[in-house]
RNA sequence: GCCCCCAUCGUCUAGGGGCCUAGGACAUCGCCCUCUCACGGCGAAGACACCGGUUCAAAUCCGGUUGGGGGUACCA
């Protein structure tokens, strides 16, 4: 058994969307199990569209995914070069090639004619399809349109009986009737390749087994086993997975919301739930496991499991899974990822002194259980750094709007002001006794310390927010409320 | 229009003729824990699209209907 070899074969017309980067999952995966080999192809033949920059962005998302590639752009290999651009003699070649079998000839009509006979066509309500009026050109009439000013594409002459056959993996026998392909344009005007001949070129020369992509190539599929079977190519195996859709079930894009995996990244999101979370994008082991690591994964994926058909992308799912990985991370790790969101918020320099980390690992810990995005770390930690939160309106008017709040804060106040050591063991009987004195009950008493310490009803148990505000700042907040309180200015 | 693919809880899925009074996860709801919010624990509600076959027996096999998706470019 020879090794497998797949790709990932992206253009680079924009960012890595979650559908490419499930594919790419997929393909590595399915590399990785088999012990294989994971090929990175860029795609770059539309050239109003392909930008280098598109191509850094693809491939940090890869990297920040995990996905390494062992042939491709950074890392080389036998089969370069590995972006289309550069590959344009080997297409040219290929493309005389058919055309010396006469598989594919010289077509000299312009998109806008073909673009008004397909309007006639649709008009006349018949199938839209190529009248093959180049089909069989003579060099006096080449000439002539050449004399015009005409560079002429190149058609691939399809086969017009009989039927194609895609064997895939996932699907099973498809079969399509030739009369439906009609002679399609493998090489454009401008000198570039079309895909559908590329494709198969590259997946050919660089001896890929196992075509591994969305399913959104099917109907595609029986044109490029024509092209190999008119080189003589052997077939590789095809494998479609299923398209991943948005909550209303059209194709997912960008107006429902985030699809960008480096934009995920910016949020917050951790690679390892992005890994997992796309991995149940058609395709499930049991009846029972959902969480998988990568190594997990790479042990225990295979195509025969993945569905056929299209997923929901739920953001809701991905969102409680970042929270299950966040609350799997080590402080230290914890610290790693957060600490660029504080620094970027002004919170920490950065340069961050042991001070400051000793600080920020101790927020952290208290943090950890409370968030689903990384980027939550700013607003849920604001009040550890600054002074100038505002408070919460609504909250403010439920908790210190109760008749005896006023004289609640000053007792904590001096309560506070007075305890040793500013920790839960010294506290807490000092509460107490506050609730007997005032006749309310434990939460009566902290909501609103809370509240005055913070802004907002949510925060860590109100021990742990005492202990890391330390007194001087827990007496000049409590202060402040009380004053705020005074002079009607909250309630 | 024509061609192709698909169809189990709201969502992702397990299920490949009897183990299914259909299992798990997210979301939802309730209870517990509790100083709030989370986390955690327990529980509830919730699906085999429809119609015909085949079979002693169908979510599982076949056909049709309906619905959804994709393709049909000198985009990839």
């Amino acid at each position: 058994m020879s090794t497998v070899r797949v790709r990932f074969a992206p253009s680079p017309t924009g960012y890595l969307h979650v559908g490419g980067a499930r594919t790419a999952l997929f393909n590595w995966l399915y590399a990785r199990h088999h012990k294989g080999v994971f090929v990175l192809r860029i795609e770059d033949t539309d050239l109003a569209r392909s930008t280098d920059e598109a191509t850094q962005v693809i491939l940090d998302a890869l990297e920040f995914l995990g996905l390494d590639w062992d042939e491709g752009p950074k890392r080389g290999g036998e089969y370069g070069p590995y972006y289309q651009s550069q590959r344009l003699d080997l297409y040219r070649e290929y493309a005389n090639k058919l055309m010396e079998l006469d598989r594919a000839y010289e077509c000299y009509c312009t998109p806008e004619e073909l673009d008004h006979r397909r309007q006639e066509q649709i008009k006349a309500g018949k199938a839209t399809r190529y009248d093959q009026r180049c089909a069989q050109l003579t060099a006096a009439e080449k000439a002539a349109y050449r004399a015009e000013g005409r560079i002429p594409a190149i058609r691939f002459r399809a086969l017009e009986t009989g039927e194609t056959l895609v064997r895939d993996i996932i699907r099973g026998d498809v079969v399509f009737e030739n009369t439906q392909i009609d002679d399609f344009v493998i090489y454009k005007s401008d000198g570039m390749p079309t895909y559908n001949f590329a494709v198969v070129v590259d997946d050919a020369l660089m001896k890929i087994t196992h075509v591994i992509r969305g399913e959104d190539h099917l109907s595609n599929t029986p044109k490029q086993i024509q092209i190999y079977e008119a080189l003589g190519f052997p077939l590789p195996e095809f494998a479609h997975i299923p398209m991943i859709l948005g909550p209303d079930k059209s194709l997912l894009s960008k107006r429902h919301g985030a699809t960008s995996v480096m934009q995920f990244h910016d949020e917050g999101y951790l690679p390892e739930a992005m890994v997992n979370y796309l991995s149940l994008l058609g395709w499930g082991y049991d009846d029972s496991q959902t969480m998988f690591s990568k190594e997990d994964l790479v042990k225990k994926f295979s195509l025969e499991r993945v569905s056929k058909n299209p997923a929901v992308f739920d953001l809701q799912k991905l969102e409680w899974m970042n929270g299950v990985y966040i609350r799997e991370l080590s402080l230290e790790d914890f610290y790693e990822v957060a600490l660029p969101f504080w620094q970027k918020a002004g919170f920490l320099p950065e340069k961050v002194s042991p001070e400051q980390q000793d600080y920020a690992l101790r927020i952290l810990k208290e943090l950890q259980s409370r968030l689903k995005l990384v980027e939550d770390v700013i607003d849920l930690a604001y009040y550890f750094f600054k002074d100038d939160y505002v408070y919460n309106k609504e909250i403010v008017q439920k908790i210190l709007g109760k008749p005896q709040t006023e004289a609640i804060l000053q007792y904590v106040y001096e309560a506070i002001s007075a305890v040793p050591v500013l920790d839960e063991e010294h506290v807490k009987p000092l509460f107490k006794a506050g609730l007997e004195k005032y006749g309310v009950k434990m939460g009566d008493l902290i909501q609103p310390i809370r509240v005055a310490l913070t802004g907002t009803n949510i925060s860590p148990g109100i021990y742990e927010v005492l202990e890391l505000l330390g007194r001087d700042r827990v007496l000049a907040r409590i202060e402040r409320t009380l004053e705020m309180l005074r002079e009607g200015e909250l309630v």
